[in-house]
DNA sequence: CGCCTATGATTTAACGTTAAACTTCATCAT
DNA sequence: ATGATGAAGTTTAACGTTAAATCATAGGCG
């Protein structure tokens, strides 16, 4: 490894003229720094981050920390944080929480341990994560509005029950996978206030799964899930049940994960502007780490109705079929 | 921040001491040595990884380099490799490489630049990474067989490809996503292998899942894929033209992601051992970081079929439809 | 001529950790 | 008593970088 100091010798002055011709600090003539940089370059010079965060207090590396690694939402949010991060000359050290909140607080440990500067999480649900020594950017969860930045689940919420509504259903299913999630709760709260006065059941899970052609049975005529893999499997119950989408029931999905263009029918469902979301984490906690004031106050970012096939006017919208 | 030093002056003994009790070198009395961990302890001591790192030349961080983060594959890589990194004390940091080789050097030389300790590397298709001042894993390509460790997808190919011979097709589609890729190569080579003297056509891309119903028309009973995502649209195809699965067309899929369970039917897929190939990956890498002679000789890592509801015997397995 | 200023570089020191060499003191065999 | 052995700590130095203070030199000005 080639250090400031071997470029020193070779050149003939100190490692501090080296330091300030590369950092562009202090006092160096235009040609020495010129002469010093060329031969940086030559040499293969690359600073050594160890040396600068001991000198500097700062390592230049962000943690992530997800609940779980396999979320739909990480492969984009990890793509977007690490280009943002490079723009700005900083790494992405992952962590997986694996599903438990004692596991997110040992990842968060984990973290800090490798000398993190700050921290990008995405909690737990129902959970906020431990106060910690660095600054915190938290995702998708309203703990603290002044480093939280959120997709407006609500609003996503709004936005396709709006579009049920305006098509004529009369009579809709809500799905969600798991009451505890507070993501879930505000899809859900966004759905029900946009439906108004069009009558609604809301069931959870599993067994909420079951309870969907019953319903369907008593009249309804569409089912909004909060998760595009939810509006699978019910579009395979919905299969054996030989009904079809979207003429006999409307189906509406979250978070237009990859393959539900791929679906037949093309699955209608909400998007989240991850890129937009990760930019803003980002600028929290550079902001926080600078010792700026962090910019924004947790406005949420908005989400996008992505139409696509699975939804259409009912054939029968009334509250019960002849 | 609590420093080794701290401790030192608090109980009245050398910097040196403290790292030897903490770290169970040298000599110090079992007696001090307790006193100074306890102390440690409730001065909320954590090692600078900085300082750690210069006197070292070790950061403990690796890099992963990905062709795409929304590669289906890297939540479940990235989950085990960082869980893996966890119990050797090590991190993990991510870069993407957008799809294209020239963004690969360049994620390649990001990392480097953040002072990573080996490379954990799933090259583009078809490229293989330029060498590197540090040890390199290379993932799912078979490129130096002492660095490289790789699912292995000609048998995960004739695994899928000798159960669509025994349940008795005579005639099939498979479809490639793009012949750049040696794994899509692999995973066909071992279909085509494994099918004997099947009759098949093996089609590309968007221009062959056009292919596929024209060949269907000529008798084919079974459509093999080599991803689940490329199977859905192929499913997706087979509704619009009103052929059922598994009844008239067997369809297989590959990687078995978290949707091939919930389609319609159920998908039979192909899944690889991420765990084990992760956990290989890091065993050579570390190995090769600490200078010792990497564990294995690229061997493969099996695949395992996922045996689901979309394949099934043949209504008319004969050449040509009656 | 002597003083001031500006410029260009050097010296010093520090960040936290640990390997290697060294001191101190007690114990023990000859 | 004399030296050898060993245990318990200490001193020194180094890893790479950079902030702060210091030194040297030249040119301008009264």
């Amino acid at each position: 490894m080639v250090s400031i100091k071997d470029i020193a010798t070779e050149i003939g002055v100190t490692a501090t003229t080296v330091s300030n011709a590369l950092g562009g600090k202090g006092r160096v003539s235009e040609d020495l720094a010129k002469r010093i940089r060329t031969r940086a370059q030559e040499m293969g010079y690359r600073p050594s981050l160890a040396g600068r965060a001991l000198q500097s207090g700062r390592t230049g590396i962000l943690g992530l920390v997800m609940p779980d690694l396999t979320n739909p939402l990480f492969p984009r949010i990890a793509q977007t944080l690490s280009m943002m991060a490079d723009a700005q000359d900083m790494g992405i050290l992952i962590a997986d929480s694996r599903g438990s909140p004692a596991e997110q607080s040992q990842a968060l440990q984990r973290l800090l341990r490798l000398g993190v500067d700050g921290m990008l999480v995405v909690p737990q649900k129902g959970t906020s994560p431990d106060p910690m020594p660095v600054p915190v950017a938290v995702i998708n969860t309203a703990s603290d509005p002044q480093n939280a930045v959120s997709a407006d689940h609500r609003g996503g919420g709004a936005l396709v029950a709006r579009h049920i509504r305006e098509i004529g259903h009369r009579q809709v299913v809500i799905l969600g996978a798991d009451p505890v999630s507070e993501v879930q709760r505000d899809r859900i709260a966004g759905m029900t206030g946009a439906l108004g006065d069009v009558a609604q059941t809301t069931v959870w899970g599993d067994a909420g799964i079951a309870q969907i052609l019953p319903l369907i049975r008593e009249g309804a005529t569409a089912v909004m899930t909060t998760s595009d893999l939810l509006a699978l499997r019910v579009r395979s119950e919905l299969m054996r049940a030989e009904l079809s989408v979207p003429e006999q029931i409307s189906l509406t999905g979250f978070d237009n994960m990859a393959f539900s263009a791929a679906m037949h029918p093309s699955l209608t469902t909400v998007a989240q502007d991850v890129e937009d979301i990760a930019r803003r984490a980002i600028a929290i906690i550079t902001a926080q780490i600078d010792g700026r004031p962090p910019p924004g106050h947790g406005e949420t970012v908005p989400m996008r109705l992505v139409l696509r096939a699975s939804t259409g006017i009912p054939a029968f919208p009334s509250n019960r079929r002849p």
